[in-house]
DNA sequence: AATTTAAGATTACACGCGTAATCAATTAAT
DNA sequence: ATTAATTGATTACGCGTGTAATCTTAAATT
């Protein structure tokens, strides 16, 4: 699995969020919510090529970088590996913790149901 | 929020497992599991003392190590903050991505249910 | 009493990470 | 054609982390 830090996920979250995108624009995405100079993007940009969780094809000087990995297939391995060390791989205790300390919103419960009933009427 | 390292948890899970505990009994616990030298969990020991997660009261030469804190509480932490970096603070796309990709058994839709229905239970 | 052992304290060291600054080269502006 | 600006590449640097080795001291053994 590509192992990112937690800034690099950052950056290349922003590329996610439409690509190709070049350095500029991901600089620009992240100007809002991040105090991260300039510079600071653009070497967290090189170690994600560095690591294989961006391409980038060359147009004129600026670089076209692209997500070699989906979102979706990122945070799973993630949250796979989250729930391993934390949870013995079960997901339920997590939901649990949640339940307890007040964190769920109906909301969450009725997302939480259709996703079972999703699972469900796929089993059959 | 006390930030420990991936080994460090793994040390402060095994006092967890029993306590107080002696550098030993840790020691012990962790050799199943872990190729881990003596030095080494040791050295994450007193890590583990001076970031708060442990305290010891000395029996003769050697100490007894109780946790500062609760596993329940310290995972409810970081699951939130997982939650919040990769689902936006949303608990169902997590679950939602698991049942995609089959990671979900039976078992573990029994226990979700089981945690909606005490949740709900609990809200009258 | 002298010596060995063993526990915790201190020191070590390379690598990743956050956070840039500087360098080199190419394009844009004058 | 020069010069200025901008891009990516390279270099920097302190701190945390994984992974111990060495030091110090007190207890256990002989």
């Amino acid at each position: 699995m590509i192992e990112l830090s937690k800034a690099e996920f950052e950056v290349l979250d922003a590329v996610w969020i439409n690509y190709p995108a070049t350095a500029s624009e991901v600089i620009a995405r992240l100007s809002d919510d991040k105090e991260w100079h300039e510079k600071t993007i653009k070497t967290l940009l090189s170690r994600l090529v560095k690591k294989g969780a961006l391409s980038f094809e060359k147009q004129g000087r600026q670089y076209n970088y692209t997500p070699c990995i989906a979102r979706e297939e990122y945070t799973l391995k993630e949250s796979q590996s989250f729930i391993e060390r934390f949870f013995n791989g079960h997901i339920a205790p997590l939901v649990s913790g949640f339940a307890k300390s007040e964190q769920l919103s109906q909301h969450d419960i009725d997302e939480l149901k259709k996703v079972i009933d999703d699972w469900e009427k796929q089993q059959k």
